[in-house]
DNA sequence: TTCGGTGCAAAGCCTTTGCATGTCT
DNA sequence: AGACATGCAAAGGCTTTGCACCGAA
């Protein structure tokens, strides 16, 4: 059986996560970590991101590079098609409660929920340049 | 500028895609035209769903090996956790409109929506193994 | 004839893993 | 001391791509 211990590289991977809203990807963690820290590895970064993510301490995000993020309260995400930028949506507090409810109507019982939303935002869609569809 | 042209295999990968709501991967896709027509690549197979994928005509799910899927009205997924099967779960009329509503309080316009559940199926939920966390 | 599509195989990229060593408890 | 964690590098697995040939328009 195995026990989790405290590993010093953890908490610093943890403590990046929380520190961004910027929902980064194993890759950038280990690049925003290596330069204070040049022994760590891209490895051990990607071993702990997937044992916290198992133990539901953080959310993983099932984009093509995968993405994670420290905040696991009940929210969705808007990521933009144009800039790839990837921010917080806000859900109404009853969100958790249907969506039970929706798989409930299939027989199924809901754990979590992956709720991402793909478009343009604000800031591109600021900009001249026409949506691409 | 590129123009679609007719190919057989497109529509071989379309059709095979229509006929199942398994939401399969490209391999599986492939695996399941290849006896039938054993010249098929699955690079091929690939670059068309693709191809479909980015003309809006199947959607494209988000799991670590991608799978797709024929029908593109607007609904979402429950994935088992136990068997990995993944179900429709059919939503609200309302639901769409609401997406669109949350987005835009961050400034976002939204195009379309990927919403996935996790949790334990009918069939597993039957069986008397405990449900894994 | 033109140019997109295909097959095949190689390349690419992200992620996982094996192994010897390091380090919590 | 015992067992999990790490570093490093190699392996793995899914997806994309280069290239020559094929085929729709």
């Amino acid at each position: 059986m195995e026990r989790k211990r405290y590993s010093r590289q953890r908490e610093l991977i943890y403590n990046c996560l929380q520190s961004t809203k910027m929902h980064p990807t194993a890759e950038t963690i280990y690049q925003t970590l290596k330069p204070e820290h040049p022994k760590l590895s891209l490895g051990t970064v990607y071993r702990n991101l997937n044992q916290m993510a198992e133990a539901g301490l953080i959310a993983r995000m099932p984009f093509p590079v995968e993405r994670f993020d420290a905040d696991i309260s009940p929210h969705a995400h808007f990521c933009c098609e144009k800039c790839g930028q990837v921010v917080d949506v806000p859900l109404p507090q009853s969100s958790e409660d249907e969506a039970r409810k929706l798989c409930g109507q299939i027989g199924g019982l809901m754990y979590r929920e992956t709720r991402l939303f793909y478009g343009v935002c604000k800031d591109c869609g600021k900009k001249t340049g026409s949506a691409r569809m």
